[in-house]
Formats: structure tokens, sequence, C-alpha cells
DNA sequence: CTAATTCTTGGGAGCGCTCCCATTATAACA
DNA sequence: TGTTATAATGGGAGCGCTCCCAAGAATTAG
């Protein structure tokens, strides 16, 4: 029950210090009577090989790194960033690596997470949730070192690096689509940072949409937000005084405030205004009025990366893989539409 | 740039690996002008040293494990796990400590968890959030095993242990005592889980104020429901026909559900009923009617957690650290005695 | 100016694994 | 039954640090 060695559990079964570790690594080339030998003083011993040694042997940590850069405010007001960390960690169990979180607090932090996280012997691969300008530095820097990683979301410069997202714009298209369709005449939108990839492409997906049925784009119908609950609220007060008769909000939690809103204003959704959301969080089913929205794979997110990262690790950064993920338009009651209602 | 070691260094300072080491570790004995050469050499080459063969030769692995059993349903619907996970993120990146982050999806990960955890040289020490009845297995093997751990929140054993927690009880005995004070007659409560140290406790809290003030305890009031809106809802229709004209939630997000309820029967807030939650986490200000709510330092706990555990982890695991956090009642409009409205 | 003390520095001996190669046991074949 | 191919095993040489002890340099005291 102390701590014991390799070569403490090769004495105790009467085989060398090798034959234990290929025991232990699942090689195949151990007679089976011995295999059983060893197993049965392992099991007796309680014998767990030192981490710190096989890495430092292996020249590999098996863990995995998840930095979530200055979006820590995020992070909480939006529950997206736990249900992707959650993914995450779920994939890390399964392939037996060990799962390492970094949230970087400010931007004076940004510079000092690329020192910590590029530590020789902590990492064999990051993830970085992205998709803001300010983020380019960290994976560029990652990138110069030669370190495996995913980014999760589209990052301003994707030639060269692995990511893995959904289509922003198509998603935008179709659900501003159906806003149209249902017979809606002038379609708002919240959008998000348009610092931020996802805040740049489901505006572009909004304004596709208005293109292609050719709805002329009224500026006053687009209003700039951060994907928090307060700034959907505020956001829609603003956008009340242009009149809309439907709203496409870039993230489910930016709908529930500009929802909130419209309730306040007196304003009967969806008759008089209907509301899609994105993510399709459950926060999404607990409003009074159960909110259509976009579903993108939040959970999926986390362990394809996942696999991607840990095969990048295995066979090589080369080259740059680049996935994309279905998304689906789920239709509930605030847009009007929701069918046996 | 490329895989220098501590020995690369101290050839190119001209010195040994041992100074080297020095100046790394920021050891006092090495005279200015030395250090200041290999400082200059470490700075030119851009050396890290290795962590995981630092690990090995110190026996440590300044790493830090939190694990969320089974709990990881909460980990989505109740944003408290999110703030909790950041403050002890933010701790370790202060203490220059890795994080590392276990997610107990199953029952019966449950049993995975502890080989997983324990492995020698992974973890320095661990954080466990609990408080249920079940984790018992895994803490008391992390006991056995020597491992320093601290508990945030009241494990069901508690002697030997160090845990980081809040007075449960008084705090709701408080708030129940407010409602009590300003008129309230029927006062209800929404429970957390009974296997749960924070069911039982913050229900003991209501009875003990009610008690208190000769009020006779009514089983019709008292509801036990699961951390969840849906929960706080379905706990909230079941209520209401028992007449409450107060409801103590112990959460946030049950308090949500349950108005949510309230406000679809017709009930006006706080007129008709007053309600008071738990937490203070941000979603107690989005609703229309602002929450009341007992406030608990989730940051705090995160960060504190981790100073405790890094004492134990340098100083020794005994005696057991018990360190409770105060709370404080914030009052908003939902309990009807808001002032200044 | 020498002896005693303190400050710096260097190098050996691990830490507990993995990986490679040499050796021996076993199986396959003629 | 001998020969060759193949499977199974053992042990040496690291991986890149830390820690300890001894030796040398610098400082202080007598």
């Amino acid at each position: 029950m102390t701590d014991l060695t390799l070569e403490d559990v090769a004495r105790l079964a009467g085989v060398s210090r090798s034959t234990v570790s290929r025991v232990v690594n699942e090689q195949p080339s151990v007679r089976d009577d011995v295999r059983k030998r060893v197993l049965d003083v392992i099991q007796a011993t309680g014998f767990h090989p030192n981490v710190a040694a096989r890495n430092l042997a292996s020249q590999r940590s098996w863990t995995l790194g998840l930095i979530l850069p200055h979006s820590v405010s995020f992070f909480f007001t939006d529950p997206f960033y736990p249900h992707l960390t959650k993914g995450i960690a779920q994939a890390c169990n399964q392939y037996d690596y060990t799962f390492a979180l970094f949230l970087v607090d400010s931007k004076e932090d940004e510079q000092k997470i690329f020192p910590r996280v590029s530590r020789k012997g902590l990492l064999d691969g990051v993830l970085v949730q992205s998709g803001h300008h300010g983020d380019q530095w960290i994976i560029g820097h990652l990138i110069d070192a030669k370190m495996p990683i995913v980014v999760i979301g589209r990052p301003f410069r994707s030639d060269n690096v692995s990511y893995i997202d959904i289509d922003n714009i198509n998603a935008a298209y179709n659900a501003v689509s159906h806003l149209i369709r249902s017979g809606r005449k002038r379609v708002g939108t919240i959008t998000g940072p348009i610092n931020s990839t996802v805040g740049i492409d489901r505006k572009a997906g909004y304004l596709k949409a208005l293109n292609e049925r050719n709805v002329s784009i009224d500026e006053t119908l687009i209003v700039e937000s951060d994907f928090t609950e307060a700034g959907g609220y505020l956001a829609m007060k603003q956008l009340l005084s242009a009149k809309p008769d439907a709203v496409f909000a870039a993230s489910d939690i930016m709908a529930i405030g500009a929802m909130r809103a419209a309730r306040e204003a007196g304003v009967r959704i969806p008759a008089d205004i209907a509301f899609i959301g994105f993510d399709d969080l459950p926060i999404a089913t607990l409003s009074d009025i159960k909110l259509t929205t976009v579903r993108q794979p939040v959970l999926q997110f986390g362990s394809k990366a996942v696999e991607v990262l840990i095969d990048m690790i295995e066979n090589g950064i080369d080259p740059p893989r680049h996935i994309i993920l279905e998304t689906e338009l789920v239709i509930r009651e605030s847009c009007g539409t929701a069918l046996g209602k």
C-alpha cells in the first residue's frame, strides 16, 4: 500500500521491471501466465505507476489544457461555457487524459498564460475557445511553439490552425429566413460583439437572408450587444423604437433578456414580436414562452475537439483539421409557428 | 528556442547546473552578478524548466484537482458550479499551481475516479465539492491514502476531514425570520434534496425560525426539491395548494422556478407571496422581480479552499481545518420589504 | 597575517519510469 | 533432429530535474 515502484512489483512477481511495464501498458508480448502473475501482484499491492516518472521518460504528460481567454465574464453569464467544459472533461476521462483548466482573468494575465501553458512537460496539447481578435496573440505563440492546438470556434486567421466550429452564417440565415417566411416584415437582430467571429458571422447570416428576399436593410433594426442577459435587455429597449415584429438574437441568453424587455413594454410574444435565439441551452425551455432557437451541439464540440487534439498529438499536427458540426433550428413557441400549439 | 535543459543553460552561462537551478527557484545564495548572467541566458534562450522532470525529482506535481462527484447535472443547471470553478482556477493561477478538473459523470464512474486521482505524482492535493451521502466513499479513500484534501461544503462525517463551508442553518434561519418579522403568516419552503447536508441544514434553519416564534409546523408547506429550475417550478405548483404567503427556497434557481409557477397561477409577488432564495448569483437580479436572497461568497469559497489546501500540502494535513465563511441576507423586491421601493 | 567562519558553487546520486537492444525460450519448418 | 524464424524477457541508458554534501572563495575575527 505504500509507495511501490515497478521494480518492487517486479521482484514480488519474480520478473523484470520491463515485463511489469509491459503488463501495465497492455503490450501484447507477455506470456499469459506471466501477465496474470504480475496482475495479481499489482492487484494485491494496489500499485499505481508514478505519473511523474512516466511523463519524464515518455516525454508525454497525458494532460490536455483548455484555455478560456479573457472571456471569463462569459463563463458565468452564459451557460455555454460550463456545457463546453463538461464535454471536454467527459472526453478527457474517456481517453484517460487529465484535464487542466486555465481561465484568463484579465487583459494583463493574457501575457502570463503563454509561459504557463507552454512549459515543457506540462501539456500534450491545448484547446482554445476563441473567436475574438485578442486571442490571436496566444494562438500564434502556441503554433510557433509547435504545440498541438485545436481552436473551438472560428479563429480570425484560420489557414494554419485546426479548429472546430459550426456554420454560423448559414445557421443564422436559416433562422432569419424562417421568420421572413412566416410573414414577419420587420426582422431585427441583436448581434454579438463585432470583434468576435461569432458576432460577425451570425450578423452576416441575418443580412444574407434579408438580401436574398430583397428586404432592404434598416440599420435601426440591428443592435450590437455582448452575449449577456442584461445586454440583450438593453439592446431590446433600443430596438423597440424601431418597431420590429421579429428579433433574431445571437444567443439564448440575450434572447431571454430581450423578451424580458419586450414583456415589460407590454408587447405580446409571439403575436406582436417573434423571437429566435441561438444555442439551445436548457435555459431556452425554462422561460414562460419557450424559445425557438438554433441548436448547436455544445457537448459534441468538446468531445470532438478532444478527439481531434489527441489525433494531432499522436499523428502530428499537419495538416490543420477543420471540422464543421451541424446545427438545427428548433421551433418552439416564441416564433409563433410552433406545431400543435 | 529548442528544447534546452538546465545543463545547456549552465554551459552557456559558464556555471553549473546547480546554480541555474538555484536561480530558477529563486534561492538566495547566488552572487548577484552570477544570477544576472544566468538570467540573461534564460531570457535570451527562452528556457523553461521541464515540468515533468521537476515533478519527478521533487516528488511534487504543483497540481491541484477539483472533483465534482456525480453532481454533474447540477454543474449545468445551477450557476453555482461555474462560479466555484472560477474561484478555484483564479487562486490556482495566483499561486502558480495547475488546476485539473475531474467531473464524475455517472454512478459507475464514481468507482473509477479514485484510482485516477490517487495516481502517484499526479496531484498534490484535491478539493471535493461535497455534501451528499454518496461522496463519503471517495472522501474516505482519499483520506486513507493520506492525500491532502479539502471538502467544499459540509461532509457527512466531518471530524477527520478539512472543510470549508457556510453556516447554512443560521443563514436559513435569518432569512425565514425576516419573512416572519415582516408579517408573513404561512411561510413555506422548497428544500434541497434531503440526502444532502445543504438540504438538511437549510431546512433545519427554517424549522428553527418557526419554532423560535412559536409558529406551528405545517408539513404541507415543506416540499423537497432538487436544486433545478424545473424542480422549483414543480415544487411551487404543489406548494400553492397549501396557500403560503411566503416561500424560502434553498437556492436562487429554485426560487426562479417557483416564481414562474406563482406568476402562472396569477399570484402577485411580493404582495400575495414573498420569495427568498439562496446563493445570490447574478441570476437573482435578472428576473422581472429582483430576488431577495442569502448571499454566499462563492468565489471566496474557491480561493480560500485553495489556500487551505496549499497550507496542508506544505505544512502537513493535521489537524483538520474547519472554516466557516460569512453569509448575508440581501434584501430586494421579492420579499416585499425592499427599501426605497 | 593567519585561523575560523560564512557564502557560493559544483557534481554525484537519485526520482521511477520508457525505450532499445541483446539474450534466451519457444514455435515452425524442412 | 537440427536449423531458422519468432516470441518473450532482462537490463542498460537515459529523461531533466532536485537535493545533499563537499570543496573552494570570500569575509570576518583574533
